[in-house]
Parts: structure tokens; C-alpha cells; sequence
DNA sequence: GTGAAAGCGCTAACAT
DNA sequence: ATGTTAGCGCTTTCAC
């Protein structure tokens, strides 16, 4: 492999200078800076990362948490983390955390001195470990009350998306939420949903805003349950808001299977705008999430240097509208 | 953070010592191997793999390339992968190939010096380069025609799906593969759909296998763009095989969006079972692969020491029959 | 059975 | 404007 120092011999000047004219700091006389330019080139040279990161005490590793990679949620994101990353020269390792072992996946960022955690698998992770993060200088994105974050802010998303469930004619929406009941409340978009759903003359029954122990179960199954658990219920609804898409999905499977149709009967309304839910039968209206945005702000976060411990970046949401309302 | 010299010092034995502890090799005797064993627990140490990787000039990172994250099937695969991995102490990062920057991707890692890279995005990857990977002793797998390899073996998978539509009373099957044409005989699929069809009573009319420019465009809209055209055409046709889920996803549509009743009026047989197929409405009968074999297979290949570069792992497949056939 | 020491390739403080 | 050099923390040979 080729180092530094045969580029330095080659050029016939120091590591010193080679580093100068590659980091592009520091004062170098043209005629070095070409020299080694020639240098670099002919001999093909590529710095070893290895070495520099051994230097900095740091990698270029930004670790992505997820409980598993099978959320295509997830994937939108980490897809467009990889792109941001690279521009910065860091890439960017999934770590599986399933519940029991979070501590020995801790372990291993600490041991491979990732230069950023971003924790997707915020209804699993464990955040008691913070301070050993802080104390080795990592960044942990959304593991903690404290600590920088990136919120996605569904006001906009939700508001279209109940104008919408008002334009269709709709009375009682139920709310596929999935997750576990002490946790919905504190989800923006039930908590949106509660605080205006009068407002466009849609009922909100705490009855219909369904729970269910997602990310154990995965998306789809806990939207079908969940709405096949309502239509048994025999409670009337009209519309349905659901969590994510994946979950939609499972809630548009029951409601065919009981022989509902979309949208005459009821109308679904999903979250995310996965590349794929125009395909869902009927293809699915739902609140769009601007992932790349989110994405890019985790990357951000780890990544730049004027980033506050208590930033927030705020994502935004719209509705897009299909066939399922 | 706590170094071996710091456990070697409390331990009051040299780090030589307590290397030979932690690796397991070597002769120590009972008291020094007591000795620094309380040390490890007792400061909390752990192995900085910054300084390993560059003792060792490799890094513990696996590299998989794809050409979009947004495939399911890769993230099946990944997320094998990543368990795997763990257990060898390695991780696994994600590199995207869109075409163009093949090059730059082929530097990053070089540069990041990752112990071996695992081409998922074999429509794209640009084999050339093969050869520094190999002076450099980083292990490609699905890279080249040399070199080891892992093939998903259609043959049980396939000869269940024609048996199932032998079954269901077929004879007009089309075969959506998606791919370009000159890439379609040689898909394992497409060649056993050919050289057994006539086996099962199946007409194998090659103007009914459908070639398409996935995965330049998505999966689902190759699907549905290929099912479209082959409804206008006329040309008669009473069931689908398709070459992944995704595809079957965008069929699925075109003929519910058509008229079609699925599965009386067609039949339709997807590839993969991801775990959302079972949502497709109809849920898609579909020929699973075993992807955690699959997944553990690559990393085997890149991590295992008696790898022959003739190596070439055969991964299983069968139908699993829900209700589109 | 144990320890000393030489690097791995890079960076940056310091000297010139 | 350029060169020298001291580590970063680990592994491993070699000498005791």
C-alpha cells in the first residue's frame, strides 16, 4: 500500500508538506503543491483511514440504532444518511439493538469509537449509558431527553390530512396507533389529532384510538389486529389514521377481508409516503414525512461542529393525496 | 478511556501479558491471569478497535454495496448480516452505488481499508477494479466470475411454483422479469421457468417474459408498467410469475386496476417472501428464500479462514402458498 | 511464563 | 514555507 511517506520520498519533500497540501491548510509553495499533486497521482495514493482515525481517536463510522432493518421507514432514512454521509467523508453501520442485548451493542460502538450514534430504535433503547457517550466525546441523536434532536413535526401533515377527512364527509375517525397505550399520548400525532379534531367536526372517542404493542409486533400484523379488533367492536368509524403505512397496510388487508370498501365505507389515512404505498389497494393517501431532511439533520448533528446540545431540528410533513380517501 | 497499559500496570504485569489473556493464546500463569481479569472488570476496560485495525491493517467493517436501500430484500439480508457479523466482532456498513460514482465508492473503501465487501448490486457493480482488491487482500464476493460466491438455488422453489400452477389448472403462465433482456437468460429463475415449463403442461411462449429496465426504475412500477402491457396487448395469459415481491406489488395492481380477479381470473407467484407479502392483497403465494442462509453465507465467505476463492454456496428456496394462485 | 520494544500510517505541535 | 518528531493503542516477535 502506498503511504504518505512514499508520496513525501517521490515528491521529494516531508509528510509534513504532503499533509499541508492534502488537507488544503497551511501554507505550501506552489511548486511543492504540484509535486505532490503529481505524486498523489502517479502513485495512486489513498489515505488509510485506519490510521487516521487511530489519530483522532475517533472513526468515521456514525452508527444507526434500529430494533430491526425490516421497517422500510428506516431504510428511507439510513439510504439517505449513507448519501450525506459520504460527503463528509464518514459512513455509516447499522447496529441491531433487540432489547436484551442493548448494553453489549453499546459496548461494541464504544469499542469501535463510532463517531455518532443515531438511535432510531427510540422505543427500545436504553438511555442510562448517555454519560459514558458524553464522557468519550460521542453524540447520541435522540437517546435522551437531553442531547440534540430531530423532531418530526406532523402539524402540517395532520392538518391537511383531517381538512381532508372533512372534505370527504367523514364524522369518526379511529386511530391506528399500534404502540403501547402509555405511549400514545406523547406521540405528536395523536396528540394533534386530539387537540383538533373538533376543530374540522370530527369526533374524538379515546375509545378509538387504538393501541397495540408494536415495534414487538411488527407493523403490519398490529395494523391488522387493531383493525379487525374496531370492526368487531362493532363501534362505528368511518375513517381510520393510521401510525405509519406499514400499519395502514395491515388495516387495509382487514378491512378487505370484512368486506369493506375504500374509500366508499371508510376512508385510511397512513404515515410516512413510503417509495411503495401508491401500490397499496386502493392506493394509499398519506401525511409525507421530508426523510431526506431528517436524515441529513441526523447526519448534520453528528457531524458539524457549531451544534448545541439542546438543537432541535424540525422536520416537515404534508399530505399526499391518493386513492384511499 | 482505559488502555491495555492501564490494566497491565493495575494488574502489575506488562501488557504483553495482558494481550495474551484477552486473545486467549499464550501460555499465563492462573495468578497473572486472575490478576488482570480483575483489572478488565474492575476499570471497566475495553479494546480500542481503532488501534487493532490498524495493528492488523484491516478494519472490522464489511461492506455492502447496493444500489438503493429501499429494496426489502436487501434489508432482509442486512439485517442478517449484521447479526452475523456481531458474532465475529465485525459490523456492516452500507455503501450506495448509483452508477456514476462506482469509482469513488471502490476508493471509500479501500480507504476505509474494511475487511471485505459483500456486491448486492450486481445490475450495477463495476467488476474492474477487482484486482487491487485482491492485492490488497479484501475479499469481494459476488464481484466477479472468479472469486467465491453465493447463488440462490431456484430449482425446488420453481418447481413447486409450476406445480402449483399445474395445480390450479394453469397453462398460460407470463414470466414478469423486470430485468433487461440480455440479463434474463441468464437468471436462474427464468432459465428453469424455460427449461421445465413444458414439464408441467405450461406453454412458454418467450414473448411472455417480460423484460424491463429494473433497477433503474423501482421494482413495483416495472411491475405494474410489464402487467399493463401485456393486458393490452391481448395477449392471453391466466397466471404471472414474477421475479421479486416488489414486482408482484406492482402486478398485483395493474391487473386489480384492470378488472382482474385475482386468483380466479389469474394466478400470480412472487420471489422472496419478504415479510410483508402476506399483506398483498391478495396475500401473494411466493417463492421464499432463505435469506438468513443467504446472509450468513456472505459473511462466512468474507470472515472464515478457509475460504477457497472457488467457493460457491447454494442457498435453498420453496413455495409458500397463500392465496393469489 | 513474562516483558520490552518495534512498528502499523497518520497528524500536528514545534522547530527551523 | 518546510521538515522533524512524538505519539494514538494495539499486537507480536524476540529475548530473558
Amino acid at each position: 500500500m502506498v503511504t504518505k511517506q512514499d508520496v513525501a520520498e517521490r515528491a521529494g519533500v516531508s509528510t509534513a508538506t504532503v499533509g499541508r497540501v492534502l488537507s488544503g491548510k497551511g501554507y505550501v509553495s506552489s511548486e511543492a503543491r504540484a509535486k505532490v499533486e503529481e505524486a498523489v497521482k502517479a502513485l495512486n495514493y489513498r489515505r488509510n483511514n485506519l490510521a487516521a482515525n487511530l489519530r483522532k481517536r475517533k472513526s468515521n463510522v456514525i452508527a444507526v440504532l434500529v430494533e430491526d432493518l425490516l421497517n422500510p421507514y428506516y431504510m428511507h432514512l439510513a439510504e439517505a444518511m449513507v448519501e450525506r454521509a459520504k460527503e463528509k467523508n464518514c459512513i455509516v453501520s447499522l447496529f441491531a439493538v433487540k432489547d436484551r442485548d442493548v448494553r453489549q451493542v453499546l459496548d461494541d460502538l464504544l469499542s469501535n469509537r463510532v463517531c455518532g450514534v443515531v438511535n432510531l430504535a427510540m422505543f427500545t433503547c436504553d438511555f442510562s449509558w448517555y454519560d459514558i457517550f458524553l464522557e468519550e466525546g460521542i453524540r447520541l441523536i435522540n437517546c435522551t431527553s437531553t442531547g440534540p434532536k430531530v423532531v418530526v413535526d406532523y402539524t402540517e401533515g395532520m392538518e391537511q390530512a383531517l381538512a381532508c377527512l372533512k372534505r370527504a364527509g367523514r364524522t369518526r375517525p379511529a386511530f391506528v396507533a399500534g404502540i403501547e397505550s402509555w405511549l400514545a399520548p406523547g406521540d405528536l400525532r395523536v396528540k394533534y389529532f386530539f387537540e383538533n379534531a373538533a376543530r374540522f367536526g370530527l369526533q374524538c372517542d379515546p375509545d378509538l384510538v387504538l393501541c397495540g404493542n408494536y415495534p414487538i409486533v411488527k407493523a403490519p400484523h398490529v395494523g391488522y389486529e387493531l383493525c379487525e379488533k374496531l370492526i368487531r367492536s362493532k363501534k362505528p368509524f368511518d375513517s381510520l389514521l393510521c401510525m405509519t403505512d406499514m400499519m395502514a397496510l395491515g388495516s387495509l388487508k382487514a378491512l378487505f377481508d370484512y368486506g369493506y370498501k375504500i374509500p366508499q365505507d371508510v376512508s385510511v389515512i397512513g404515515c410516512d409516503d413510503l417509495d411503495f404505498t401508491g401500490f397499496f389497494q386502493p392506493a394509499l393517501t398519506t401525511i409525507a414525512v421530508d426523510k431526506k431532511a431528517e436524515a441529513y439533520a441526523y447526519v448534520d448533528l453528528i457531524l458539524d461542529d457549531e451544534v448545541s446540545d439542546r438543537d432541535v431540528v424540525r422536520v416537515n410533513t404534508k399530505l399526499v393525496e391518493r386513492s384511499s380517501v
